[in-house]
DNA sequence: TGCACCCTGATGTT
DNA sequence: TCATGCATCAGGGTGCA
């Protein structure tokens, strides 16, 4: 049987919630920004509404760039912990339609894949009445509206999805996926965003058409082997990656920017442990060990640099971390004489954790 | 020589 | 010009059997 699979995705996730708590905001533009702490405007878009979008304000951009196009846009700090909550509703509500508990993905804060080849029998028209119904569900339920994309796998239900914006659905038959392709930019292939598209044009490729058309090798020569293999296969609409649930990501991290470029300890060291207390309060709330520790910073040329080590044995203890991370951003400042714009740390190599390592077991 | 693991920067997305 | 905060991946390096 051909699969079925739906993807959601909500509409201007944190700004649509804000105008939900908020009815005066419908109709004016929306702009929820990620403050950096420096100055009244510097940070970037995380999120805005459509009547923002119609300005040419859109995610990732300045605030101040995106206040200078509209000054009276209503400019909103993010508040996660709330969205995250309104998420987690919607995904139990997404989650009902699923074939089974292990055929529901949640992609990201606003995003899930649901698998419904069995429920839907393999037929689309019914995949659509479905996602008609999960889109009711969701609006009487949470207030928001969604969009959602129907495809035989998940890159064609993925890209699909985006096709009709804000509250719309999307169908596309196996026997669609070809035209529907033929279509699209290169960069509205899931995957590929600024860089890819150009190393692609610098091979003559402009259109998916021509990338699907391409020699593989000579893909697998520019792109290496998995990613020239991925590119291949996605343009031609192929897809085998099942729908499952992610046991939660692989790595736990929190970064920030510096209330200035500096490179005193003094300044630097505070931010740090506000950081490490974050990514500790995730570690403990998923009951995982951690054996490596990445630090991240970033130089007011806006270079990224990162350390990290590997430790013998799994940790669960703050301390550890926090020894481990002021020590490499020690290392970096006798190394570099740059100043630090942004700083990060992360911790990797995770693993569910008994709860009962103890700093005994480090001290070898 | 092959493999596993480590480390770092690039990339995509928001 | 301005420029957040994350996760994931590729590829080179290193150590070991």
């Amino acid at each position: 049987m051909e699969r079925v699979i739906i993807h959601v995705d909500m509409d201007y996730f944190y700004a649509a919630i804000e105008e939900r708590e908020d009815p005066s905001l419908r109709g004016k533009a929306v702009v929820v920004c990620m403050y950096s702490g420096r100055g009244e405007t510097s940070g970037s878009v995380s999120t805005c509404n459509y009547v923002a979008r119609e300005d040419g304000i859109h995610s990732g951009m300045p605030c101040s760039r995106a206040k200078a196009i509209n000054p009276d846009a209503v400019f909103l700090p993010v508040r996660k912990e709330f969205y995250r909550s309104v998420s987690d509703s919607i995904m139990e509500i997404l989650r009902g339609y699923a074939d089974s508990s292990e055929s529901f993905e949640q992609v990201s804060i606003d995003e899930a894949f649901v698998d419904i080849t069995r429920t839907s029998g393999g037929d689309f028209e019914q995949a659509r009445i479905t996602g008609m119904q999960m889109k009711d569900e969701v609006r009487e339920q949470a207030g928001i509206t969604c969009s959602v994309g129907i495809g035989p796998n998940k890159l064609i239900a993925k890209m699909s999805s985006s096709v009709r914006k804000p509250d719309g659905i999307t169908v596309i038959r196996p026997d669609e996926v070809g035209n529907f392709l033929k279509l699209l930019k290169l960069t509205k292939l899931w995957g590929i965003g600024k860089v890819t598209e150009e190393q692609l044009q610098e091979m003559g490729i402009e259109t998916i058409e021509q990338l699907a058309a391409h020699d593989a090798v000579d893909l697998i020569t520019v792109f290496g082997k998995s990613k020239g293999t991925w590119l291949k296969k996605a343009a031609s609409g192929i897809d085998d990656s099942p729908v499952k649930e992610r046991g939660g990501s692989d790595q736990i991290g929190r970064m920030a920017t510096l209330p200035q470029n500096t490179r005193d300890t003094g300044l630097i060291f505070p931010e740090l442990d506000r950081l490490i207390e974050d990514v500790m309060g995730k570690v403990s709330a998923r009951k995982v060990s951690y054996r490596s520790v990445t630090v991240t910073v970033i130089t007011p040329d806006f270079r990224t640099h990162t350390k990290s080590r590997t430790m013998n044995h799994p940790a669960t203890d703050s301390a550890i971390l926090r020894e481990t991370a002021r020590e490499m951003f020690t290392a970096f400042l006798n190394e570099d004489s740059r100043n630090l714009r942004r700083i990060g740390v992360r911790v990797e190599n995770l693993r569910k954790s008994d709860g009962q390592t103890s700093l005994l077991e480090f001290t070898d």
